[in-house]
DNA sequence: GAGGCGTGGTG
DNA sequence: TCACCAAGCCT
């Protein structure tokens, strides 16, 4: 929790509603704080950049970037992609998580030639269509790789919203008024407006962050509703992620990874992990990973999708 | 709309 | 140590 705000600090009286500007704090400070992420480079590509919020999505920065210059090495456009099988794609994910994630992005590459003549849709609802991407990701696809004005709205901006403007701690549900909010404090001009959304995710990121936030770098401190509050604990609204060890995720885990490093003929199932403590849980396992179309059982085989 | 879905880093 | 966290999406 940062340091109460000072009796001098709480001087200032607070705007709350309709805070100035904060478009323009954000704009300012992001011109001297951002980090040099590889999809920000200038001409990064609209397949760049739509592969990189498929990684980002739960997954870190840090964790994300070899893998994304690996995978755009390895598949430079949309039809690279498309043109191999799933199985290629699922591992070629590795061990970034959700690999569900990279069956999406193969249905997406598809969709995205056999729809879209093999270019990434720049209309948010042709993006909102296609596989795997939600409101978050459909924005910022038309807003970082092609320049749009809309507001784009993740985890870190809903809670840089709820503290600045709400004054709350933590933000509640994802909502539509969330959209709203954003596009609330966008500036006319498209080029700002892509800045100030690409702004207020990385202050989210990097300052306002969830747990320990550095509110004396904070470029929003003097119009900040929460801190002029003096910080009051709105409690996290967020689901508790369930317990890892033991669970069927870990058990998909473990079958995925095993086929991953197995040969493109796969494994008898019998021999799939006959180890496992839970021999209902391992079937359970395998079960669901053909469910969701990651693996295909052939006579008394298991293997990636082809 | 609540629950399910990986993995590795961190305080 | 271990609960929490990290640019969501789908059902």
């Amino acid at each position: 929790m940062p340091e109460p705000a000072t009796p001098s600090d709480l001087a200032e009286p607070p705007v709350l509603a309709s805070p100035p500007d904060l478009g323009g704090a954000l704009v300012e400070w992001y011109s001297t704080h951002a980090r040099d992420l590889p999809w920000r480079r200038p001409g990064f590509g609209a397949w760049g950049v739509l592969v990189s919020e498929f990684m980002l999505q739960q997954t870190p920065v840090t964790r994300v970037i070899p893998h994304l210059e690996a995978w755009l090495e390895r598949w430079p456009t949309p039809a690279d992609l498309a043109a191999a099988p799933p199985a290629d794609a699922v591992r070629q994910w590795a061990n970034l998580g959700y690999p569900r994630r990279a069956l999406w992005l193969h249905r997406a590459a598809v969709e995205i030639r056999d729809r879209h003549g093999g270019v990434v849709p720049r209309d948010v609802d042709a993006l909102l269509a296609l596989t795997g991407i939600g409101d978050y990701t459909a924005r910022a696809v038309a807003v970082f790789a092609y320049g749009d004005r809309h507001p784009v709205v993740d985890t870190n901006t809903r809670r840089v919203l709820a503290r600045a403007i709400d004054g709350r701690s933590q933000p509640g549900p994802p909502s539509r008024r969330d959209l709203e909010a954003m596009a609330a404090i966008l500036p006319h001009d498209r080029d700002m407006s892509a800045v100030v959304n690409a702004a207020a995710m990385e202050l989210g990121a990097t300052v306002c962050v969830a747990r320990a936030p550095r509110c004396d770098a904070c470029p929003l401190r003097d119009r900040c509703a929460w801190r002029a509050a003096g910080y009051p604990d709105t409690g996290d609204v967020r689901r508790k992620q369930a317990r890892y060890e033991g669970s069927d995720r870990q058990a998909r885990g473990a079958v995925l990874k095993r086929l991953r490093d197995a040969a493109a003929t796969g494994i008898r199932i019998d021999a799939l992990l006959p180890d496992w403590p839970d021999a209902h849980q391992r079937d359970r396992a395998i079960t669901s990973l053909a469910d969701d179309g990651l693996v295909e059982l052939d006579d008394g085989f298991a293997h990636l999708a082809r």
